[in-house]
RNA sequence: GCGCCUAUGGUGAAAGGGGAUAUCACACGAGAUUCCGGUUCUCGCGUUGUGGGUUCGAAUCCUGCUAGGCGCGCCA
């Protein structure tokens, strides 16, 4: 049991003599000197007891002195706080206590790019946080799948088949993706121009959705190749898949037709007859639309079939999640793609794939009413579990910034301070050419450094980057900052690892030990960072309830700005043997605190730089 | 038209969903360290869109306004 859940559990007892029925929170102060944890509870308390607040926390004080805690002591102080003092000797830090194996399965689909073009940062941020949620649930002990959805049968793709048949580019690419780029943005200019109309790809897009043509098989193998340019480029940033799963093997076997059945048995979805839906089949989502037929042209019954038989994107979508729980009778094939990668095939073997208890899908808040579709699509055929335990983990486009947009050639205005980026019009940021400016930025900061060092620190600090931020937070983007090299980045982590590493090197040279060292007569600096670490697994726990991994960038953040003040000033190896032993035990609490977070974000330990 | 979300120093981002002088980074200014090799540390500088409300107490809750964004497609 935690610190924290002690006191609480402590104080709970101690306050059911109260009437009324008040939360107990235990909180880290932010500063050291309101003590390691503290409690509002009597300033709580004032209001059912009708009691001075300091009052009452004098006399709580006096019921907890009594208890047996860790702590050496306890202050009240006004207007009511009661702050703990911990007696650290008495905590282990370094229990590995086995959390008990949770069976539940989940499924995350995350990355999910549109097979047309090269992947740009916004791309980047998805496959971030999906890779970090999957690396925080295995840390939780849940059985975690990763999936990347291929749309193969899109609009998109069909741009891309298209402006490969009948546009050029003069640009240097030297991966087919970022030819794609160019060569996209060219098509919709064209379109914008009106020097060519959309026949010719609705005309590919038809074909693709049919199959066994020459179209259908170009527009394969262009999707594989770049589904492949996808995944290698995030493998850099050490984001892995299990399987990738392609929209065409959905429709090719007969997902929908299942789903169907299952679906047929509601009243929300049924074939319309009249109005500009007639002979479409449609699922009701908004129960107000009966009430109000007025306005036709919002809030219309979602579309699945459309009227000439052919399935939308959205009840492709449907048929997928109720695989994904493993509701559907009929699965994919399944073949190897590379020795830890699986993707779903025309021709295969089977495979224990999907079957989730949970689902997640890390999509940005754009989609949030397609993702609601799919809920109620599962509520409607009965599936309430399923429904409760699909989860949209919805995050914030990446924008750039005025300054970004500018260097981009982006006309800019006054005033406005943040520009969409826009694959139409060729405006993003590449992954590939965020990584050659931070590579750059590195190499001027390291000039010494060795290039696998290097390019070790780039796709770190990118990643991190991408992940400090609160996952429903836009993020808009400004180059300069994003390649930054000092403040709070994923190099200055690794930089503290090293450091830390560091010490306990000499120590060891010099034979020195950590044994019998003990925190009693921890001095501030010393007692900040142990203060900080044993808030770790709360973090986790409520970075894991609440799918947001920004939490563990903020603690880790603060863990290594605290260990680099201790080590500005608390000698380790110039120190008297007692205070040698509690600070090489401390180090090496800290490294291990940052392998663990570094395993789950992804991050390189590199003990040398 | 309807619905949803957002607004924090010059810039970017936090603040566990009421509680201690609102934190961090960058920028700007000043200082220290230059070693336990490691890009580090300390200090200063500045503020919660706006009006009203609830409360002992509001960045946090309610509400009006203002500004910005998103969604509602037989697209994906």
């Amino acid at each position: 049991m935690e610190i924290g859940q002690i006191l609480q559990q402590t104080i709970k007892d101690i306050v059911k003599t109260y009437d009324g029925d008040v939360q107990v929170e235990i909180e880290q102060p932010a500063q050291l000197a309101h003590g390691d944890y503290a409690t509002n509870i009597a300033m709580k308390l004032s209001r059912v007891a009708k009691k001075n607040p300091y009052e009452i926390a004098l006399d709580l004080k006096e019921k907890l002195v009594e208890k047996e805690l860790p702590v050496k002591q306890i202050d009240v102080v006004r207007p009511g706080f009661i702050n703990f003092f911990i007696a650290w000797d008495r905590v282990n830090f370094f229990s590995s206590t086995t959390k008990q194996v949770d069976k539940q399965k989940v499924v995350i689909e995350h990355t999910s790019i549109n097979p047309n073009k090269s992947a740009h940062i916004g791309h980047l941020r998805n496959a971030c946080i999906g890779d970090t949620l999957a690396r925080m649930m295995k840390q939780d002990h849940q059985e975690v799948e990763t999936h990347n959805y291929i749309d193969d049968l899109g609009n998109q793709l069909a741009d891309t088949l298209t402006a490969l048949l009948h546009t050029e580019s003069n640009k240097p690419a030297t991966r087919f993706g970022d030819y794609c780029w160019d060569v996209y943005s060219s098509l919709n200019q064209l379109y914008d121009k009106g020097e060519l109309s959309t026949d010719k790809r609705d005309d590919v897009l038809h074909k693709l959705e049919e199959g066994n043509n020459s179209i259908s098989w170009l527009g394969y193998a262009v999707a594989d190749k770049l589904s492949a340019e996808h995944v290698e480029e995030m493998g850099q940033f050490d984001i892995t898949y299990d399987l990738l799963v392609w929209e065409r093997d959905i429709v090719a076997n007969g997902f929908w037709d299942r789903a169907f059945e299952k679906l047929q048995t509601s009243e929300v979805f049924f074939k319309q007859e009249h109005g500009p839906q007639a002979g479409c089949w449609v699922i009701r989502t908004n129960e107000k639309q009966e009430a109000s037929e007025g306005s036709v042209e919002h809030q219309a019954d979602k579309v699945l079939i459309r009227s000439n038989g052919v399935l939308t994107y959205t009840a492709k979508d449907i048929a997928y999640h109720m695989w994904k729980f493993g509701l559907l009778e009929n699965d994919f094939l399944y073949k190897p793609k590379t020795e830890t990668l699986w993707t779903t095939s025309a021709v295969g073997q089977s495979q224990p794939f999907g079957r989730g208890d949970a689902v997640i899908n890390v999509i940005d808040y754009r989609q949030e009413y397609p993702q609601k579709v799919v809920k109620q699509a599962l509520h409607a055929a009965g599936y309430e579990k399923e429904a409760a335990q699909l989860k949209h983990v919805s995050y914030g486009v990446v924008s750039l910034s005025k300054n970004t947009a500018a260097k981009l050639g982006l006309e800019t205005v006054e005033g406005k301070a943040v520009y969409a980026m826009s694959g139409r019009k060729g405006i993003g940021i590449k992954i590939s050419e965020l990584i050659l400016e931070m590579k750059e930025a590195i190499r001027v900061q390291s000039p010494e450094a060795n290039e696998e060092t290097i390019e070790a620190l780039t796709f770190a600090a990118i990643r991190y980057n991408m992940l400090r931020y609160n996952t429903t937070s836009d993020i808009i983007f400004d180059l300069d900052e994003a390649t930054q090299v000092t403040g709070n980045t994923g190099i200055y982590l690794i930089y503290t690892y090293a450091r830390a590493n560091s010490i306990l090197q000499k120590a060891q040279a010099a034979h020195l030990t950590s044994t019998d060292g003990s925190f009693a007569d921890a001095d501030d600096a010393e007692r900040a960072i142990l203060k900080h670490v044993s808030g770790w697994n709360g973090t986790v726990e409520r970075s894991i309830s609440e799918l947001e991994p920004n939490l563990l960038c903020t603690f880790a953040f603060e863990l290594a700005s605290l260990y680099n003040r201790f080590y500005a000033l608390c000698p380790v190896i110039k120190a008297t043997p007692d205070e040698q032993k509690r600070r090489l035990k401390l180090t090496e609490l800290v490294k291990e605190q940052l392998e663990m977070i570094f395993s789950i974000l992804g991050l390189p330990k590199l003990e040398r730089i």
